[in-house]
DNA sequence: TTCATATTTTAGTCACGACTAAAAAATAAT
DNA sequence: ATTATTTTTTAGTCGTGACTAAAATATGAA
């Protein structure tokens, strides 16, 4: 487990990584830290086997390291929701106090939250929340109520609130379901879902909110 | 603003304080750290004006490091409310993580959790949650269901869900408010309220969790 | 009171994560 | 190619909050 100190580099070097060649200069002066000082942790990263450091290719994330930066983008990318969603702060307030509550990990906090946000795919400033697994959202997921009959598995639920969430959870509309998508043959805003063994209708409003990748 | 360690320091001796004298022994222990580092500490925090220390008195707060104490018992308690109403968590479950919480105190925080958890006056495990004004709630608080006709100040809402508090927002009763109880002259669950100008009528299951005194 | 025990205090260390100043190495410019 | 500049690295310090071991002070028992 990494330290506090630690996270934050992990994080910075994960968003620096994003425009080329991470040197000492630029993560010391992204954390506003002289360039001594991140050689150091920089060091103590490397022999974590977070990441490691050549003169030539500079600071590279390992597979690990990448693992753990996303970990906490999406604790703070989570918790930024909740403050924006939950506690009404404006976009533009929630990133500082989402920069102390990301390094509080335990166990299954991040998933619980998760779940009781909706599973939310993007944060207040619209950047994607990395999923469990470490895969980032895009912006070209596909929004179920738009597509054509056929098997999708749902990824995501989209801005969903406690009620919505406990009527989709009750017809095993989770992340990670299979699902047979057909259209009403009358309705155009009901949608027929082979789930499993049962058919199960919704409504635009629902299926506008399901997140889903072909099967 | 007293360090992360200092916090826990003040908030061990707010704890220990309620049962006689604090020796360095009982606060090292308490703390799991040793009597020496405790003294380092304790001297810190004096020249902080957060403790007073003589041998014979032991440490005790001041007034100053009272109030700081009682903020982090109070933004301690909020979160396990949080961790155990909104996501799920046993009572006996909210205490190791609500301690990593606490320490995160910008600004408005802790107001805006407390009105979003709808201002709970007990945390799960039926603690007192100390007020902004750093008073405790007692057990001998009022039940507006439960009182005869007479004038009253809101000090409370007791577990109320969000669509509950915007019910009760949109009644106008919010903490601090004084009303006038009457009964109904015919339903005994009923319960009506002269709020300002305006007549409103509740059910019991909502004025069960109107938490009154005499105004 | 005097000795034994418990508590408090000092003194010296350590790990962490920062710093500065200067040396070494790499890169760029003439 | 040699000099100038930038970048990296070393070396030594500092503050915070912990530690141990031992000294000083209280407290309790005989």
């Amino acid at each position: 487990m990494p330290t506090l100190s630690q996270e934050n580099y992990l994080k910075a070097l994960w968003h620096l990584a994003a425009d080329g060649k991470v040197t000492l200069q630029r993560l010391a002066s992204h954390l506003g830290v002289s360039p001594a000082s991140a050689l150091a942790m920089v060091r103590k990263l490397s022999a974590n086997k977070l990441v490691t450091y050549r003169r030539t290719t500079g600071i590279r994330l390992t597979a690990k390291g990448r693992l753990t930066a996303l970990q906490i983008v999406r604790r703070h990318r989570l918790w930024e929701v909740f403050l924006h969603d939950k506690l009404g702060y404006q976009w533009d307030e929630v990133h500082s106090i989402a920069e102390q509550l990301e390094h509080v990990a335990p166990a299954d906090l991040t998933e619980r939250l998760d779940a009781f946000l909706g599973y939310p795919r993007f944060d207040p400033h619209g950047d994607p929340i990395p999923q469990h697994d470490g895969t980032l959202p895009g912006r070209s997921d596909l929004v179920l109520s738009e597509q054509p009959p056929a098997m999708y598995r749902i990824v995501g639920l989209v801005q969903t609130h406690d009620a919505l969430l406990r009527q989709l959870h009750s017809l095993n509309l989770t992340i990670g379901q299979v699902v047979e998508l057909r259209h009403h043959r009358s309705f155009d805003d009901v949608f027929v879902l082979r789930v499993g063994q049962n058919t199960e209708h919704i409504g635009r409003a629902v299926a506008e909110r399901i997140i889903v990748e072909p099967a």
